[in-house]
DNA sequence: TTTCAACATGCAGTTTATTCATATTCGAAG
DNA sequence: CTTCGAATATGAATAAACTGCATGTTGAAA
């Protein structure tokens, strides 16, 4: 039933290039009998001549047309392909769906991806924004291939790329009591309204690090999904949250509100890019990560921290 | 270099559509086992990994994904190449080049290609008009598939289908002196001018069954391209044509001219269709044989005979 | 007729594809 | 945590194919 295969048409091609099977078998790279054996039973196969060898250079049949026809419009799309699969291969290509677990991080990525887009024009890049499904199981899976992360999970086939470490703090309104003092303390906020995103407890520094261990629980839990919106809610002293200092260094400036430290030495994240460990030596993959950490610490100068050890479980 | 196969588009096809190795292996008669190698041997060739394994369905990397878009791309062109293959193999199809030494065939030769279109669409019908080359060399070489002709020629590889006999008559002006005569016999041209075809006198029946075998040379010889042409020269006394009766029917029915037979018996020249002999059996060659004298007799009822031999060679 | 180049062919060695039988892996269910 | 079943991987054996070599055949030109 199948019988053409892409070595046919590529003989058939050269044949045509060259007007002889002995010159043509130069091209492919084989010998002028590898070739005869070759045409005749494809042609057996097929049940009829393909050209005529009597001439020179060779004639072919219909059916010889009709392949060779069939040979241009098809080993260019094979070449090229096999080309892309070399990039590919290369890890200089290759496909990015990225998920991100901090709201705020928007602030960095998007300049970041602007600048590797430059670089690594060839990736298929996106971002799925969508909080409403796990990241880690999907990059697991394969529906992801990046996720950044400060809550990095111990899973085989996983590798983890520390990005950069902030400090979390707590921002509160200007004339809020707690700016009297020089830290924060868990029974500090037991009276108070906490401001979130919409997420998971357990993925919010604020209680991981700090509340669940001391066992204080605070008042009232509000959410606000974008983080300007939670900025007001805070100002107009409406609560208080806990937010990166990169990402509250634009209102500070401003003198919109106040921050404090949540403990004496504060609460450092780290912030993680989680890729799946066979893509982790890619270089489109760890050129992401190159791109992003150097456009963090461009952008937010001095607020962030440089200095990390790679990620080890024990 | 050269490292995917159609072979590999069609399982990685049957994997994106079944979901499994298992259900694939099945698609394309071939055993689970099989398609484990085949895929984990192309994956090793290019280097990276097709797809993963641990889902349901199975997921594909962007290397796998691309290879799926080249068989999109490529499997169909292949299927309808196999396709034509199997017309063209089966002689439902081919090409028919064809060429005629018989300027008035055009006559019964139009009408008889339009009949043939209908019944052989996928026909590749062209008809070479220019009398400037040796049909026959052309045949055998492939240039062209199908020549008419009156002269066959004992050539290997050459099959002549007989088509039909017609009467090569004189054609003279209604008032030439040779009207009196019940036939022409050669002496008669001495002082006469004839007019013919542009071609080369022997291949002018005239000549060849008539005037050369009796050793006399008319007067002059004059060429015009086309049969209108002639006949209003011979009809103006300018002199005498030899031309098929088929092609005079309707200048005799308007009275026009008169028409003399060549001898005591005529001269009857027998057209053939030649081909080359491995392209006689072709459905789509006999059928264009069958069509061809169909309309002939059915257009030049009573004018032409039918009672043929196959012409055979000693 | 000879000669040369191109093509065909028989055979042998090698590679490749496939299958069978079996092992491993993963996920789900108990 | 163990078991079970489905899916995939693996190893060895076999069959098929591709290829190259040596040689035969053919066609066209000298």
């Amino acid at each position: 039933m199948s019988q053409v295969e892409l070595r046919h048409l590529r003989t058939l091609a050269a044949l045509r290039d060259s007007g002889s099977l002995v010159e043509a078998a130069e091209r492919v790279h084989l010998t002028q009998s590898a070739l005869s054996h070759q045409m005749k039973e494809l042609e057996t196969r097929i049940g009829c001549a393909l050209f005529v060898r009597k001439t020179r250079p060779v004639r072919f049949t219909s059916a010889g047309a009709r392949l060779l026809a069939l040979a241009d419009q098809t080993l260019p799309l094979v070449h090229t392909a096999e080309l892309d699969l070399q990039r590919l291969a290369g890890g200089e290509s290759g496909r990015l769906y990225m998920a991100i677990e901090c709201h705020s991080c928007f602030e960095w990525l998007l300049p970041a991806i602007d600048t590797y887009r430059n670089e690594w024009a060839d990736v298929e890049l996106d971002i799925a924004s969508g909080f409403h499904f796990a990241p880690l199981p999907a990059l697991a899976r394969g529906d992801l291939d990046l996720v950044i992360t400060a809550d990095p999970v111990d899973e085989p086939g996983i590798h983890y790329f520390p990005l950069f470490s902030y400090e979390a703090k707590l921002a509160v309104a200007k004339d809020h009591a707690l700016v009297a003092k020089q830290w924060v303390e868990p029974a500090d906020l037991v009276q108070e309204t906490i401001i979130s995103y919409p997420v998971d407890r357990d993925r919010l520094d604020l209680f991981t690090s700090f509340l669940d261990p001391a066992g204080v629980e605070p008042a009232r839990v509000r959410h606000a999904e974008l983080t300007t919106m939670i900025v007001q809610l805070v100002a107009s002293g409406r609560g208080v949250a806990c937010l990166p200092n990169w990402a509250l260094y634009e209102y500070l400036q401003n003198d919109y509100l106040s921050v404090r430290s949540l403990g004496e030495d504060g609460v450092w994240p780290t912030l993680y890019g989680a890729v799946r460990a066979d893509q982790a030596d890619a270089p489109f993959m760890s050129g992401f990560v190159d791109v992003a950490k150097e456009t963090c610490f461009k952008n937010l100068k001095g607020i962030v921290t440089a200095e990390l050890e790679p990620l080890k479980f024990r």
